[in-house]
DNA sequence: AAATCGAGACCGACCGGTCTGTTTCTTGTC
DNA sequence: GACAAGAAACAGACCGGTCGGTCTCGATTT
């Protein structure tokens, strides 16, 4: 592990816990054991260093709740493995996040006061809002709105959902809480499955 | 309006769109128009202000939240109420909060950092969550487990949903995708509601 | 005349960032 | 393999600016 992996890696827990705002250099280098000499070495500024923990951390999310979804075939299916996967292996991971969910961290505090920050951000939730939509459409056998529940509905309760799950994660580190939530959200898709199922039928 | 309260309310909204570490004395003299004496003259210090808006914010809140709900007779109308409350009174309301839910903001950035600060804010949550739980409970003919669903499952849903719809639409700031997750939450109430009749029959 | 209110100079601590100096590693030459 | 030369990595003093908070003093009210 070489110095700049061990600043980024301090530095996605230092920004879960406080934000990227409340860390000061000076925390991010004690951490590090290093100096403004070491770390001004790998990195060009506060800014550089939010950028590259931002594409580690996204990294890490793919790692964490992407797992085993390629060997799942229906694309429901895929959204089911999500959500666990959400809740039992990214959520749970205090390793990289002590504080909870990072994005949801940089979206509420850098918002309305670092857009350009926060922009890079957004990026991040609105991929994963497309991906959720591109399923479920993928999920269903015509686009046309299905038991009077459109999929874009469906999409933001999930989404939302999740969200949410996360915040009070964060809140309460509850994994009771967090577990129902989930396990609602995933009943809530079983159920529109089995309804489809009965059309069909 | 005197000098205290428009601190307060520049405070609130300084607060919603920055952050409280964000926000420092100098951009809360200036937006009050007045100065460090001014300011001294009323708080004891940035903690103080901390609480005093806290209060003002909450009492907002219900002015916004729980507006007619005394009107409606059933529980679960009171949820849907509450949750239409939300998205035409309370989010949507730029005035006093211009970068979305205060609380939100406070409970994400002050999470890990500022724990008894922190301690404040969870209790607003927690007296939401209960809220909707006592809601669902009495709103339910039985304490028992309905279809499988328990009103804790629906609590996490509902309270998850509101969280989670908050977090995206200080996101994107379109009113169309929360008008969609909120009423999603209000058709899955009703079809509750539905069920619950049935069984009724 | 006394009390309250508000303006702003001032304080030490800390902010992100620069710069200089030292140590450590890499590379070319014999 | 020995060794000098250069580059890269790192430590920490230092910089101007800003932080939250104090204090003095003039203005206003009662």
């Amino acid at each position: 592990m070489n110095l700049k992996s061990t600043i980024i890696h301090e530095s996605l827990k230092l920004f879960s816990l406080n934000g990227f705002s409340s860390t000061s250099m000076q925390d991010i280098i004690s951490a590090a054991k290093t100096s403004k000499g070491g770390f001004y070495n790998h990195f060009s500024s506060k800014e550089d260093l939010f950028f590259q923990v931002l594409d580690e951390g996204r990294q890490i999310w793919r790692e964490k709740n992407l797992y085993g979804i390629d060997e799942v075939k229906e694309p429901l299916d895929k959204i089911q493995k999500l959500l666990e996967n959400y809740k039992n292996r990214y959520l749970i991971d205090t390793e990289n996040f002590p504080g909870g969910c990072l994005f949801i961290m940089f979206a509420v505090e850098l918002g309305d006061s670092h857009p350009h920050l926060s922009r890079e951000v957004q990026k991040g939730f609105s991929g994963l809002k497309a991906m959720l939509k591109r399923l479920l459409d993928n999920g269903y056998p015509s686009t046309a709105a299905y038991n009077g529940i459109s999929t874009d509905t469906v999409t933001e309760i999930i989404f939302n959902g999740m969200l949410g799950a996360s915040v009070s994660y964060s809140l309460d580190k509850s994994y009771g809480a967090l577990d129902t939530s989930i396990n609602a959200l995933i009943d809530y898709l079983d159920k529109l499955k089995k309804n489809q199922k009965q059309e069909e039928d």
